[in-house]
DNA sequence: AGTCAAAATTGATTTTTCTCAATGCCGCTC
DNA sequence: GAGCGGCATTGAGAAAAATCAATTTTGACT
């Protein structure tokens, strides 16, 4: 099957997360002086962004939509290092001329900006106020990265579960119902379970109204008795 | 009990580990140009270098020693974030102006240099050399931080302990018989196991004769043995 | 050498999680 | 609407790991 990728010009003056990515701070003369192409990228459910090991050329911020970087171990199995939502950066581990580190596969339909790594290496050592934001997305991604280590250190399954649900749902704040594009094998590569244990933890979370499903949307009903289950400080508790 | 922390100044010019640090790269003229107040630190086994959530002050390297990052949970439970050997940066996160993420508390005799936050902050925008060193520090931290993702997600107990043991070696390349100052259950917190598991998994190594300890030295014996058991690919596996 | 406390080991048992296998459900195409 | 394929669910049994409870070993200090 052919990727159904498609790509165009970007223009950044008129973009909506503007002052949510990297250019944010500068100002609009700035911005049309970066003479950098941009490149606007239409995908679907299952395309590929780039694979492990491929040499990194391009970087990513995701607009819209939702992409899982997935680790393939030699037997076979996989594991999905981050999930990515409206906002987030990939591919960036290129910036000192590496490889990929992982697979980037896209979830539901998105939209992303593709920015050329070089060019954007010169930018940020122009620019401040870029490499302070690509700085403090690394910073973001290490502490993110570390607190999912210890959710698996320390959890156990049904914690663990609660707490990405929880974590889901903070990603799309004003929704009362999100969109889910896992599969259960999905949220198992993640949570570093089986696909029957997260299907069972999930029947019973339903089955106790906490949460419900239909057609790729999910509502979180109780999202306190899906924090108490996580085993949450009472600082990082949902309404 | 007191901490046994002794403080005093520093001289870079005379540091052996000049050419790896964060300072490596800048001439003895730049380097003696800095005007910064470095401290040298003397510290032994239980010291608490700082502690997790107080505001940051100061960033470390650990010029010698061993160091434990440490994450506590409401439930009591701790689990070890990161292990630091001699040449690891740590206190860092503070750059950003945020409290310490961890506790840093101290496994074997060590020495430190440590450095003031702000001053750092400060010297890193004036000289890209030390900007760039510490941003690849980020991106080896996230790089080994997700690495442990999938050690902890994809592999059993015998596999992870393998692992870890085979990569505590790395870091003393030249010696047959490595300093081991950790206690099973340290272990256990860096693993995500119990302490009773990793007891076991550790006498099996021995009886297998794997490895060997004695007085808070190990020796792997069988190095390959071990690869196969933590299931690494053969471009990772030692001679 | 003798004492003490911390750490390691071992065993027995329970809990958690995985694996394998079967079945049910849903959305698709024809 | 029948048939198909990918997911989800469920059950049963096995394996992995945790827990609880003793001991034993070790190392530090006197």
């Amino acid at each position: 099957m052919n990727s159904e990728i498609t790509i165009k010009r970007s223009d950044c003056l008129q973009c909506r997360m503007r002052d949510q990515s990297i250019f944010a701070g500068l100002d609009t003369e700035e911005l049309c002086s970066l003479g950098m192409e941009v490149q606007d990228i239409h995908c679907r459910h299952g395309d590929v962004l780039y694979r492990m090991r491929e040499p990194a050329r391009y970087a990513y911020t995701l607009r819209n939509g939702a992409v899982k970087l997935v680790s393939s171990l030699e037997s076979g199995q996989e594991v999905i290092v981050r999930l990515l939502h409206h906002g987030d950066l990939l591919g960036f581990e290129g910036m000192q001329g590496e490889c990929h580190r992982h697979s980037a596969i896209v979830l539901a339909p998105s939209q992303l900006c593709r920015l050329d790594l070089a060019e954007l290496q010169r930018l940020s050592e122009r620019l401040p106020k870029v490499r302070e934001a690509i700085l403090q997305r690394w910073q973001d991604a290490l502490q993110k990265s570390e607190e999912r280590i210890i959710e698996l250190g320390a959890k156990r399954a049904e914690a663990r579960l609660a707490t990405f649900l929880l974590q889901w749902a903070q990603r799309y704040p004003q929704l009362r119902s999100l969109p889910f594009p896992l599969t259960r094998t999905d949220i198992a590569a993640f949570l570093g379970l089986s696909t029957e244990h997260v299907s069972r933890i999930m029947a019973d979370f339903k089955r106790q109204a906490l949460i419900q499903e239909q057609g790729g949307q999910l509502e979180i009903l109780k999202p306190q008795s899906l924090a108490h289950i996580a085993g949450m400080p009472d600082e990082h508790k949902p309404d």
